[in-house]
RNA sequence: GGGCCUAUAGCUCAGUUGGUUAGAGCGCACCCCUGAUAAGGGUGAGGUGACUGGUUCGACUCCAGUUAGGCCCA
């Protein structure tokens, strides 16, 4: 048999099988970096715009798993959004001020901050941000996003900041901001404010008493069976230094709660801890009873007298009562403790605090003033028991915190800080009207935002702190009234322009305001505020630093598309402020995903060990991998990821890969500028395949602008590997090897081929950005226009619906699902040993199916090809008993199978009744085309 | 403890307004091919729909509770 082989048109391209992702991806960042995408390039000016604005991640340490994962989410829509011919400009931002840091320098620095200036210990900050931003830029762009690297947002950039103090002058103008007391963490040795994550917690003793409150009035029928002047509250506390701040007693409103008669006094506890209670006072078993009991909502608004000041002690409700410990009736002190003040704000109570910096009593607390609280608890304890307000005493050991630097253990102390006033021109329910107005996505994000709006008590604007956007407002020292003064805005402004943020901490009040201001009360001391602006405050108000300041942009953007963290976060904040400065939400979409999870659905957690680092993956498996991975999961929930999931896109990613290239090297030969075949010039099987093509194109379309990524990897990946892999391109191989090579068969399917590499490199690209473009830079010159110089260059591919009517779609399903019955009943043949290619069987088809039938015989002389069978007979009457039947009844399909008798084709394989006559042991299509070439040529 | 969310084959996802034997791809097992070859093709086995109860003629789908997990608070 002669060797026919160098006569065939077989696959050539030097498009690599193998990856090797994790080596060629800079590859492409180095090409990208060139076309000058990271310098704002990527962007398609005077077209509509589409504005994602980038949420900015915290410039301290190395990415995580969800910083990939949001990263490679936004990288997906924008790229999305510019091939589809919007200008789709993305500017990453990135949160640079802040106590992470702050305390991470200053650790650092150790000893040495203590006799440091404020612009020293900031410029020490701005290096540290600096250096981490680096480094996560370099990440960012490893992972394949594409944006504006080269001139990010920083929240910390000289204009970024100046827009942060003007948004502030303008809601400091429109009466937002108010300074008034709040209790805050407070250490008495360094006497300073402590953020959340400067406390420690370790064990301490504490004195905790039991302490009577006589009641004084009682709201109608509550306890009326018990005489009034012996009833007392009782509460439990383990700080006795804070009871003369007392100003309430907190009740739960669904507790029950209990007089007791014990001795001649009756006691109110809750109900269900009155046996601790009664232990705890030494009560004993049969010595009291209860005698009433009222449900808790029912004493709202009772008084009792304090213990031993003259003073009430007003009854309230509240939610974050608990029945684990005390007594189920709870002191509350507004001036030193977060859950005191958060209900004594809705009660009215003064924030009262008698403690002074040092954390000794002021002049208020007469009897102990300039006492440390630490040295008068046991006097407290003394006093109640030398008026018999001391139910019960015991020393406990506890979890109490600490100063992470002094080691000693600190308080909650009243001071001064500055708000925004969230019901301040209505601007709560402004906030709520606008979120009906965003498009959430999932839609449960607005019920969630809704509750958090709706509820949140107060938002504290003031950080005792160094790095940072100070809060330039300036109020009197006497009365501490605030400066609202719109030439001591500009003032400020126009000094903070010209000097920058450190002129505010370098001049003082008196060089900003002008000459001879006096204060309502009368005096002309002014102070200048030093504490500096909640971060966010200023991630916040990036819609103005960023959105409505730089000329590309939009305010509002379209997206947002962060972690359903930033319900409470940066959406939030962004809303309040956009409301409060604009009217209206600086977004019209808002997207959320969800936390990336280990492989067991457990969150990451470095001390768990569980932690993977997205950089390690671009050193395993390369961004594409993880890009794949991005879309092949659902991201509106909790994602999970492991070895097991990558290995999965792994083996997805390479089918994909070998059938671009499968395309590719079959159009090695073909220049669509000369070759190309019209419509009418296609074989059937390839408008379909074409036909398959536009539908699925039109279907990822669809799935990108509904950023539904699931759907998009699972058509993509069912069309690559069912449609194509194991439908079209296994009939195809036959007619594009053994055909004539300029043919116009052949060209037909090279046709097919060709549009189907041009719309799906381009529809892959948003999701295999590296992939795509190693494609697209593989491509012939005649390939693509002058100007597609990046994958990115090119235009989204329009696909047209109209390919197909839907008989004939449904002719070809009938015509598939004969195809797999024929497989199986091949099936057997196989597994029996007869024949080991399809092409050495033949199959007689009995249907009773109309339908069938006259697709089938539309399709005669094709469904050999169809079926890579050697002879396909349609057959008519009654199929005999040993017939395959197709598993679906309805296509009334019997098949029998049997080894064929014809000759093979020593060139193309499939089998014949006879071969020849052109060469002997070629079949008449073979014959002519090898008649045809040069001697012994291969095919050109 | 509260707000919001999730639970369908080993993995990732589909399942229309409750309606017959719950689907797909991948993986796996077995087989074939050796002209996409560190590729390609075929067949097959895999599901108590987290659990419990309720509504209904009928529930993966609606309701309640439980369990497990996630985010944000407390």
């Amino acid at each position: 048999m002669a060797e026919y082989k160098s006569t065939l048109n077989i696959t050539q391209t030097s498009f690599p099988m193998k990856a090797n992702l994790p080596q060629t991806e800079p590859e492409r960042q180095k090409l990208w970096e060139g076309f000058g995408f990271y310098k704002g390039a990527f962007k398609k000016p005077g077209a509509p715009k589409y504005v994602l604005h980038d949420g900015p991640p915290f410039a301290n340490g190395d990415i995580h798993m969800g910083t990939a994962l949001n990263k490679i989410l936004k990288d997906i829509i924008v790229k999305y959004q510019g091939l589809k011919g919007h200008d789709a400009p993305y500017v990453p931002g990135w949160d640079c001020h802040g106590m992470p840091i702050e305390h991470k320098v200053v650790e650092k620095l150790g000893s040495k901050a203590k006799t440091m200036t404020k612009v020293e210990i900031r410029k020490e900050c701005k290096a540290y941000a600096e250096k981490f931003l680096d480094r996560q830029r370099d990440e960012f762009k490893r992972l394949g996003v594409i944006g504006n690297f080269d001139n990010p947002y920083m929240t910390m950039d000289p204009t970024y900041e100046l827009a942060i103090v003007k948004a502030f002058q303008q809601m400091l103008a429109e009466g937002y901001v108010s300074r008034r007391l709040r209790p805050i963490h407070w250490c008495p040795v360094c006497q300073t404010a402590l953020a959340e994550a400067e406390v420690e917690y370790a064990d301490h003793e504490s004195l905790a008493v039991s302490v009577a409150f006589p009641a004084k009035q009682l709201p109608a029928g509550v306890f009326s069976k018990v005489p009034l002047d012996k009833l007392s509250f009782v509460i439990w506390t383990t700080t006795p230094w804070t009871l003369p701040a007392n100003l309430g007693i907190s009740v739960h409103p669904d507790f029950e709660y209990v007089a007791v008669k014990a001795g001649d006094n009756y006691y109110v506890v809750a109900k269900t801890l009155l046996p601790a209670v009664a232990q705890m006072c030494g009560w004993k078993e049969g010595d009291y009873q209860v005698v009433d009991e009222v449900i808790g909502q029912k004493l709202d608004r009772g008084l009792a007298r304090h213990p031993f000041l003259d003073q009430d002690s007003l009854l309230m409700v509240g939610e974050h009562v608990t029945a684990d410990a005390g007594t189920g009736l709870v002191h509350t002190a507004p001036g030193h403790g977060r859950e005191d003040y958060e209900i004594g704000l809705k009660y009215n109570l003064p924030v009262y605090s008698p403690v002074d910096e040092a954390g000794r009593y002021d002049a208020r607390v007469k009897e102990w003033e300039g006492m440390s609280i630490w040295k008068a608890n046991p006097l407290v304890v003394e006093k109640l028991k030398s008026l018999g307000k001391l139910l019960s005493f015991q020393t406990i050991k506890h979890s109490y915190p600490n100063c992470w630097r002094s080691k000693n253990p600190i308080i909650f102390r009243a001071t001064a800080q500055w708000f925004i006033e969230l019901d301040h021109k209505d601007l709560r329910e402004k906030c709520l009207e606008e979120i009906g107005r965003v498009q959430w996505v999932p839609s449960w994000g607005k019920d969630r935002i809704s509750n958090m709006v709706e509820g949140r008590a107060d938002w504290c604007i003031s950080r005792q702190r160094s790095w940072g956007v100070p809060i330039t407002a300036i109020y009197c020292k006497t009365c501490g009234d605030v400066v609202k003064d719109a030439k001591v805005s500009e003032a400020t402004i126009a000094m903070i322009q010209k000097e920058g943020l450190d002129g505010w901490f370098q001049h003082q009040a008196k060089d900003i305001l002008a000459v001879g201001t006096k204060c309502q009360c009368g005096s002309s001391e002014f102070v200048k505020e030093e504490d500096i602006l909640d971060v966010w405050f200023e991630s916040g108000v990036s819609h103005m630093a960023v959105l409505a300041t730089r000329p590309e942009l939009t305010w509002p953007a379209d997206l947002y598309l962060e972690g359903g963290d930033q319900h409470r976060g940066w959406f939030q904040h962004a809303l309040w402020t956009g409301v409060a400065l604009k009217g209206h939400a600086p977004f019209k979409t808002v997207l959320t995903h969800g936390w990336v999870l280990d492989a067991q659905g457990k969150a990451m957690h470095k001390s768990a060990g569980n932690a993977i680092d997205p950089m390690d993956l671009m050193k395993q498996y390369g961004a594409d991998i993880l890009r794949l991975f991005v879309s092949s999961e659902d991201y509106t929930e909790d994602v999970s990821i492991g070895t097991e999931m990558l290995t999965r896109m792994s083996e997805a990613y390479r089918r994909i890969r070998n059938t671009f290239r499968f395309i590719l090297g079959n159009l090695s030969d073909f220049d669509p500028k000369t070759d190309r075949v019209v419509l009418d010039d296609f074989l059937p099987i390839d408008r379909w395949a074409w036909a398959e093509g536009q539908k699925t194109l039109t279907s990822l379309s669809e799935a990108y602008s509904q950023y539904q990524y699931t759907r998009v990897f699972h058509e993509l990946d069912y069309f690559f590997s069912v449609t194509l892999s194991a439908g079209y391109f296994d009939i195809l191989k036959d007619r594009l090897y053994t055909f004539e090579a300029k043919g116009k068969a052949r060209r037909a399917a090279q046709t097919v081929l060709y549009d189907l590499l041009k719309g799906f490199v381009i529809a892959v690209a948003p999701i295999l950005s590296f992939t795509s473009e190693e494609i697209w830079q593989s491509l012939p010159e005649n390939f693509k226009e002058a100007n597609e110089k990046s994958v990115f260059d090119a235009k989204w591919p329009e696909s047209s619906a109209t390919a197909f009517d839907a008989t004939v779609a449904q002719e070809w399903e009938a015509i598939f699902a004969a195809k797999k019955v024929v497989l199986k009943s091949l099936e057997g043949l196989r597994q029996a040993k007869t024949i080991g290619s399809s092409l050495e069987g033949e199959v007689a088809l009995y249907t009773e199916s109309e339908f069938l039938k006259k697709a089938l015989q539309k399709h005669a002389e094709n469904l050999r090809y169809y079926f890579l069978v050697s002879k396909v007979d349609l057959k008519e009457g009654t199929a005999p008993a040993e017939a395959q039947s197709a598993e679906d009844a309805n296509l009334k399909l019997k098949i029998v199978a049997q080894k064929s008798a014809g000759h093979k084709c020593a060139r193309c394989w499939n089998y014949y009744d006879q071969l020849g006559p052109e060469i002997e042991d070629l079949c008449y299509r073979c014959g002519p085309v090898v008649q045809k070439m040069p001697a012994q040529g291969p095919v050109s």
